[in-house]
DNA sequence: GTCTATAGCTGGATAGAC
DNA sequence: GTCTATCCAGCTATAGAC
């Protein structure tokens, strides 16, 4: 790694680790220099403006995310392990970044439209991988081993179930009147919660 | 109402409207003016700041439906009556007020103090009534109406399937490539889908 | 009460010395 | 490449005329 690479890997770190607690507009660049041990106009030097660190930060996520989705949904294994990778996977991202969700959406609903180009960029409509699943859902239903249900429901079930937790941290941890360590314990036993949850209610 | 309650109120109306699109950060007093038909001064002239203004909205929505949720919680019908008055309680409002959720979660996330002070104030600390919510649903299982399951959860999951297509709207849109008369559509029928998701989930 | 004008601050971006 | 100094836009808030 280069000196210029190696400071710009620096400051797409300290970036990462503002961004995703301030979201764009709450970020400072300041916070961002000083996190990276630097003064702002460095930074610009670096990267010509806020918005395009912010970019590179976003997308980086987000196609993680989405790709890693798409992966499991298009992958050839039974639908209730299926079901559990997906779990498996969004959760183990969220214990390493809980402030994941809250950032993405926060921008999605800001700046809509930027969704589209990523995707396009991408090459990859969540349409295609999307039938597959649906086709699976079908064919389980079918073959009676799970009840009735709407592809699209399900897959946003278990989106619903998983991200809300950690979307809505302060709010649930308010209602349930825990502190930051025990609702992370919660968050915890939740994992296998959730998965009990969902496949008792596609029994047959 | 004598003109000045009048003034508030369209203030207040005005505000409502801009601060649920954009968030605290993203409203201009200049659009809240507009909207309400005058000019900034005015603004200030009536309500002294913007988080001023901003409280009083935050605050009316927020205990609305905190207290609504509270006194389903407490009333006294069988749970899963309950458990289908949460749900038609939530939708009802947020078919209302779509940027809600996504409105309370960004101010409580940036500003988890608040929470706080808002709940002292109203004296209504929601463990009393999440006591009795959870008592009832320790004898459902006794008796063996339901299988065994963590209340907390079960409340937990009961908001996430309801909350989460609004608050994640813009990604469901795009992930189900529906347009937004579409997507309004998928979310009326998943108020029917969402109950049978529940109660399938916790059968004996 | 309602307006115009403007003060004053915050924060992104750039110029220019080293 | 890295810094200090500075510019400038955007926005809240207030002063002051009417």
């Amino acid at each position: 790694m280069t000196e210029v690479e190696a400071t710009d890997h620096l400051i797409l770190e300290a970036a990462r680790e503002v961004f995703l607690k301030k979201g764009f507009a709450g970020a400072r660049m300041e916070d961002i220099a000083k996190t990276a041990g630097m003064n702002r106009a460095l930074l610009h030097y670096y990267f010509r403006s806020k918005r395009e660190l912010f970019q590179i930060v976003f997308d980086k996520h987000f196609t993680e995310l989405q790709s890693g989705l798409q992966d499991i949904l298009s992958s050839e294994v039974i639908l209730t392990e299926k079901i559990q990778l997906i779990i498996n996977f969004y959760l183990d991202k969220l214990e390493a970044n809980p402030d994941l969700p809250a950032f993405i959406i926060q921008e999605l609903t800001v700046n809509p439209e930027r969704l589209f180009l990523l995707i396009k960029e991408k090459q990859r409509l969540p349409g295609r991988t999307r039938l597959v699943f649906e086709e699976q859902v079908r064919e389980a239903v079918r073959k009676g081993r799970i009840r009735e249900i709407d592809s699209r429901h399900l897959i946003i079930n278990i989106l619903s179930l998983v991200v809300f937790p950690y979307i809505g941290r302060p709010y649930a941890k308010m209602f349930l009147e825990l502190d930051e360590p025990s609702y992370n314990a919660f968050l915890k036993i939740r994992r296998r919660e959730i998965s009990s949850f969902i496949l008792k209610s596609i029994q047959p």
